[in-house]
DNA sequence: AATGAATGAGATTTCATTCAT
DNA sequence: TATGAATGAAATCTCATTCAT
């Protein structure tokens, strides 16, 4: 996952890989592990789904300080944590979700869509807002402005100009103005 | 690029890139006006770039409406519009940036940098904002939510569940918290 | 012909012969003047071939001096000067006689055949030796001595640790001694 | 080393070379045991070098028969014999010496330099000759005949007038002249 | 389970040559 | 006479995959 997140999953060998697993690169050791190339993306990005259940309950981690600013604090570094452990797989979605819908888009499914979702109907419960359009934009501004700062530097190599407390310190006001400001 | 931004660089074959432009597949007409796949790669991300001053002039538009809320309305849509406009370019560097930084890192740099920092200078002057900082954030945070929602799509293939118009809806009064004065 | 001896007759290529005769590369220009690459080999070995006819005439510099030595030391100069004059063509020949007989055994044998056979006849001459083969071979030994020194720096790039006047000055007594000592 | 002598190294394409090997002309199976085309001429050459320590080791056959006919008589027909084995290194040495000086200058300077060093010291020896140039110039045109009987048959294709007997008949008498006591 | 060796397919690139302009 | 553009053929090299050992 590491080479392919780096290279890109075209421009990384088998024998590279094979290598990389201290197996003698181009004798097809990796062949008696997984079917093929694909399998192996297959299987990479499965096996680094399965650790982000955490990402996709993040209803739990929400349930009940009371104190909202706490709160939001609290989901703004988990978020942007979770995002930092997960940026291999981010890159290679990134890189190759288009390509390869067949083998990905379940995956960009479950990474993205779930975690919209479960923000999305947090910030329904927590706002009074009964509008289930507007939850969902205020979960994809919200979310999507802490995702867009990963985004930008662990895909496109733009390093952030702006620290990540600075960063929380922003968003939690916005948030909490996002989610009391109900409309008239 | 098109056909870079639809199946990435190195799947990409010259062949087919020839066959597009009306040149016999595999018999190297490319090569008679650019001078390696690479170059070819390099000129297309300049053409595009080109086009870009649009983007990065971004202060242009800002010129005083008056009405904030307007202005606001007026800059979202136009964001939106114009990453429209450049999501193949977006496509190419998401799956490219890393694996070509020599080619590509001014191009993000371009891209992003320098219309993010535009966005904030606009911010520190609309707000009261004197921290460079904060300001900084907050173009951040809201460039970031409307960019990582044409992201999500056009990159990662994850069609948005929230139209433009509910978008914008809740990104106006979002960013007028944020430029400071809570909303009226 | 500078292009052939120096990269050798398929390393260099059309285009590069054409930037260096002044048109535009990869035009074909040259096709208005050669009818193929061959026809420019041929061409060229020719014009250089027609210019040659001194060397082929050894033996009218070699009318009657009367004083052997003055006369062995004229020839053994002379063949050094015609050598290096003719040191293109000899790389030509030398890297491609064996891969294009049919342009260039013609060649060869005018360059080398009838120089080795006119210098045997003078040789014949000038000795009292009556058996041609053996006049053959001396010539073989006095000419291919030098020969080989020409060689040895112009086709095979080994600089010779021996300088001209050095080696005339060896030549001439075994030349002299292989004329005069005739054999019982 | 056949291939590359008979049609030239450019020539020589990697199938050709593969099919000649037994491997399936254009899979590229011979890069499972040399890195390019480059290296396996080096290897080649090396090789072909290592056998011709024989030939640099010149002196060990001129080791005191006594005898400075019979000696200079085996050492022409000994010469002979090596440049015979080896005239496809000298095909090939001819024809890319000048194209690819850096992998083949060290191959001309430890055949062509070492050989004729080794004689010239053993001229040295041999006659009374203190001049260490003079015995330079002795042995050069002394290798030097024999030499370019074979660059001649070999290289440019141009069969010898001469047979090997006559040469040799010939060549003994003007080596005895050239190291000084003028023949009996 | 691992490897040396092989291979069909295909990648980028070069090139001699042609041709309309 | 010169050139921009094109092209069939072929070159070097890569690679996913297979297989006997």
């Amino acid at each position: 996952m590491r080479l392919f997140s780096e290279r890109g999953y075209a421009a990384t060998s088998i024998a590279t890989i094979e290598a990389a697993a201290g197996l003698s690169p181009g004798a097809g050791g990796l062949y008696h592990h997984f079917d093929s190339k694909q399998a192996l993306l297959t299987a990479g990005v499965e096996r680094q789904l399965a650790r982000l259940e955490a990402l996709r309950d993040i209803r739990r981690v929400l349930v009940g300080l009371g104190d909202l600013k706490a709160e939001l604090t609290l989901i703004a570094r988990y978020v942007l944590a979770e995002l930092d452990r997960e940026a291999e797989l981010m890159r290679i979605l990134a890189a190759q979700a288009r390509s390869h819908p067949e083998l990905l888009s379940g995956a960009v499914d479950q990474l993205v869509s779930s975690t919209f979702d479960g923000f999305a109907s947090w910030v329904g419960d927590s706002s009074g807002e009964p509008d289930g359009d507007r939850a969902a934009a205020i979960a994809a501004l919200g979310l999507g402005s802490l995702l867009c700062n990963r985004i930008l530097r662990d895909v496109f190599g733009a390093e952030s100009k702006v620290d990540d407390e600075t960063l929380v310190g922003a968003w939690v006001p916005m948030m909490m103005s996002l989610l009391g400001g109900a409309p008239a």
